[in-house]
DNA sequence: CGCGCGATTGAGTAATTTCAAATCTAGTGG
DNA sequence: CCACTAGATTTGAAATTACTCAATCGCGCG
């Protein structure tokens, strides 16, 4: 929980107390390789803390492929959050592909917390707001871009997961086909 | 200012005597057709709420091409949230396509009735978790579906835009080119 | 150790873009 | 209020780009 208490106090303070208070709402859960988070269909109980681990949230397509929202190492947030927010049944799926440990968190919980902490409230709406602009960049980034670009810009901000994740993922998440991608990788060296 | 009251009021109870505090830091502004909220490069001072007439925020990309970033009307926020948040240069265009009103915040005042006002700072994270949720959904319509498609969502969704807005822009935002987008349209019919 | 998943490569195809020109529309100024 | 003009839309044809399908290779997971 420690992870936990760093990750938010980066962001607003919070007294020790406070802390104990709040890290119950948070419950640890070790997830294996594969592992589902989130089944397309089913409700979405929690959103999770990243403690370690990689993941991928993607959503199937009436063809049945595959396109990544968001993909997830230590420190992030993540899940379904139209079904989270709005409590549908999930349109996606998250899946675990590198085992690690995640903190859940009801929506309850997060609601709860940031009614009766008004620094907890200030911490969602900061996280959210750092969220909302790196999704605006993405948007500009599928607009503007051509695959190449795309490729190159993710690569340099996240060059982390460009070696942890196999590429055909990263082409899902660019939009592209894998063998497109393949393609302007080799042009790329 | 009424607008600004219900428009709040939507989402968390407030005061009379809060609403008087909350008002001063807005300040309204008439803007006409083709006027610029926003230019590139320079400092983006506010936020908007539209209170009436229709505007475009848009990227020129290296080639001079326009992508849309979003539309708003009514009721709509509007800035360049990038630079406004994280206090840069404008890397958009914010222009009026129908003359109408706007109320403007400066990042300080809106940081400033956070912090004195739980209750705003709820709102403002509840209209980010809106705003974050529509971006997302439109990233999945980005990825996974077709022109075809994404144009039919977008008439769907914004059966008053398709009126109001010139086609050509509508196809930046869908990222489509416009040629494509009228045969498309003709097709349709 | 073997199987399966991921990556690569090739060839043909489908879709969209680009360029160009003609037509239509709506905003502007007189 | 009308006429004019710039902007918006449509259409055609060629060119580009990425996709699909298929086959092969290689490596790592189980």
């Amino acid at each position: 929980m420690e992870k936990l208490k760093a990750h938010i106090k980066d962001i607003t303070n919070i007294s020790d107390e406070d802390f104990e208070h709040i890290k119950t709402f948070f419950t640890l859960k070790k997830v294996k390789r594969h592992q589902h988070l989130i089944q397309e269909d089913e409700q979405v109980k929690f959103e999770f803390l990243i403690l370690s681990g990689v993941f991928r949230a993607f959503y199937l397509d009436a063809s049945g492929k595959e396109h990544i929202i968001q993909f997830a190492t230590e420190n992030w947030w993540l899940s379904d959050y139209v079904a989270y927010f709005k409590q549908l049944p999930a349109s996606t799926n998250v899946i675990c592909m590198e085992a690690g440990e995640v903190l859940c968190l009801t929506l309850e919980g997060r609601e709860k917390l940031s009614e009766n902490l008004h620094g907890m409230e200030h911490f969602f709406r900061v996280k959210l707001t750092n969220a909302y602009v790196a999704q605006q960049k993405r948007i500009v980034a599928l607009l503007s871009s051509n695959p190449q670009k795309r490729f190159e810009e993710f690569a340099k901000l996240y060059p982390d997961l460009m070696q942890r994740i196999p590429k055909k993922y990263i082409a899902e998440y660019l939009g592209v086909s894998r063998e497109t991608l393949s393609r302007l990788y080799s042009a790329n060296k």
